[in-house]
DNA sequence: GTTAGCACTCTCAACCTTTAAGTGCTAACG
DNA sequence: CGTTAGCACTTAAAGGTTGAGAGTGCTAAC
């Protein structure tokens, strides 16, 4: 059955309706507000097809209609209708992204915070995948008492550590030595690439063998993101949608979110090329949760992947709010950075 | 008033009763159950009496009762028994310690995963107050575009890194300069200790003024913790405890455990000397919350402080439990750092 | 296709009743 | 004088009843 332009019209009363009033939708109350020029007899009847076309369920007989995630998948892709930010949240968003100093770990905060705190969900962040940067450098530093740390420096600026052993026999000279010549086997090289390059790389490493051993096991660590890599902001902010006054919903809830490594599967979508996705409840797909809906978008600016953010809240969830802010932010962001790249490029001329 | 021997022998009773049941206790469980050769009649009285000392509260009048905050205070002080780990927990805490490489940033997860699952209850671990580490080494790398990562190593082996901005026309060499002399300049310093010499190392540096100052800013930074060095494990275990099944104390809880700086100052307490600390309810000085208690310990081994453990729970926590947990852990650590230690002693003999 | 009208269903809140638990008090006991 | 049996009293929790209110589905008429 096609869709009448009054069905659709209807349902997306129902939609909006129920996203601002968490109330159950009735024939009478859109008559009432919304589509004055009929009966409640046709809405209902209208009703009773949406509910057979799969976009409406009941709870029961007496309590009005609810939109189920088939509508509001629906809602999404052809209903609703995108808002604009006030300008105080436009300031807001200026204020929050001017002040500080902007690589990209204190980047994700701000932006996972700015996101939270405008659309009153909890925000999830993530950093970008590493595997399909290039090394750019790649240094030993000797820490004393047989380790040392493992700084790495990628094409895009993100910069990661981690401790290493090597021989206790290996002097701070030895070990620059090693750093260098480690140094110039992965420049250029990808994160990801590194498990293929590995048994090259260790058989022509007669010497510092042991240590190439160490810096691989830690390089392929990379592909995986450690907890650190993901943020979580307003946690608290899902007490302010009813559906969480049951206690079930919050432990569904609070148990996703307390595991890093679950909240990165969740958000890391197959996000190449979408700009902007939409989990609604069980896709089958994912461990989102039943009752859950996740929005992500994964931000980049001059060439630059800047992560993915997201929010996560119940299916009843302001999509046109949350879209809005996702898309405004992900703008401010782009200018941001090219701001920044610009500002690089004047002070390179200068340098010249 | 003194309190009887009986009385100490009631109220014993009732905590422990109370923490494994969750169920206010009446004076007929305890002549069923423990108190076999008096009437409840008896109890009874020495109940009311105790309840006018403040240790017992009734919600109403036919509801059993239930022992105040001051009531558990008395508990760990005197009367509390203390257990014994199974040989299964010891052998868990053993298998977790054993396997992966000790750095205290990892350590600090292990930890307060083991913590969490021996305790059932939510874990929370910060890392060593810097303020009182001492400097040991301190370098800057360039990353390119007018900044430099700096990286610390203090005498306990911390290592902390940041990014900060240096003059654009700045070369590698001249950074490598900089690094060095700045490095001297701090070498052997506390940590907290910094402002005192800020002004003179800001007078003295004429050349590399800026960088200078962009160090001390973030070794400035360095007293207080990062979010990555508080962390929490197992928030979704306090679904376990029946307190929770109210949504009002959930809300609270994870409001308390959703900032790391609230965290951080919860368990950061005045644990110079006392190992174990017991914080039960609003004591008024921190913020906890009101229905909840903090159990923490600060663990050192070899000279070496390893940060600050703890658990957050309802205030109807199984303190023997958790106290037990928290010592076993304790030794587990030494036992570790210390053969470590050896191994690390060996080795440098080795190397002579 | 639309509408008025009405019977039907269901929830929710208010109210009552009963039951069970536990106490406080008093008077008696050893 | 501490201990105890006995009993009246209080309260929460569970179950049942009722009435009001909301909303629907259906039918017959427009």
């Amino acid at each position: 059955m096609k869709m009448s332009d009054r069905k659709k019209k209807i349902l997306q009363i129902v939609v909006d309706e129920y996203i601002n009033t968490a109330v159950p939708v009735s024939s009478k109350s859109i008559t009432e507000k919304h589509l004055t020029d009929v009966s409640s007899a046709t809405v209902r009847n209208e009703l009773a097809s949406l509910e057979e076309l799969g976009y409406l369920t009941q709870f029961h007989t007496s309590g009005g209609r609810v939109p189920s995630p088939q509508a509001y998948r629906f809602y999404i892709e052809e209903l609703m209708e995108r808002g604009n930010l006030s300008s105080q949240d436009l300031d807001y968003i200026e204020r929050m992204f001017s002040s500080k100093s902007h690589d990209v770990e204190h980047l994700i905060k701000s932006v996972s915070e700015v996101i939270s705190e405008l659309t009153d969900y909890t925000s999830v962040a993530i950093t970008p995948h590493a595997e399909a940067e290039t090394i750019r450098s790649l240094s030993l530093l000797p820490c004393g008492d047989g380790t040392a740390l493992l700084v790495i420096m990628t094409s895009e600026r993100i910069l990661r550590d981690s401790f290493i052993s090597i021989p206790e026999n290996m002097g701070e000279e030895e070990l620059e030595n090693a750093s260098k010549m480690i140094g110039k086997i992965f420049a250029g090289k990808e994160l990801g690439k590194v498990k293929e390059v590995e048994e090259e790389a260790l058989s022509d490493f007669g010497q510092y063998r042991q240590v190439m051993r160490e810096v691989i096991d830690a390089l392929k660590l990379y592909t995986r993101p450690r907890d650190e890599d993901v943020v979580l902001t307003g946690a608290e902010k899902i007490f302010n949608h009813p559906e969480y006054e049951d206690v079930e919903n919050v432990k569904n809830f609070l148990t996703v979110i307390s595991s890093k490594d679950r909240l990165a599967d969740i958000i890391e979508g197959e996000n190449d090329e979408i700009q902007i996705n939409v989990k609604i409840g069980s896709s089958g797909d994912s461990d989102v949760p039943d009752d859950c809906s996740v929005v992500t978008a994964t931000y980049s600016a001059g060439g630059k992947n800047l992560g993915t953010y997201g929010v996560i809240g119940p299916i009843r969830m302001d999509y046109p709010k949350v879209i809005t802010v996702l898309e405004n932010v992900g703008k401010a962001l782009e200018d941001l950075v090219n701001s920044k790249n610009k500002d690089r490029k004047d002070g390179n001329e200068r340098k010249k």
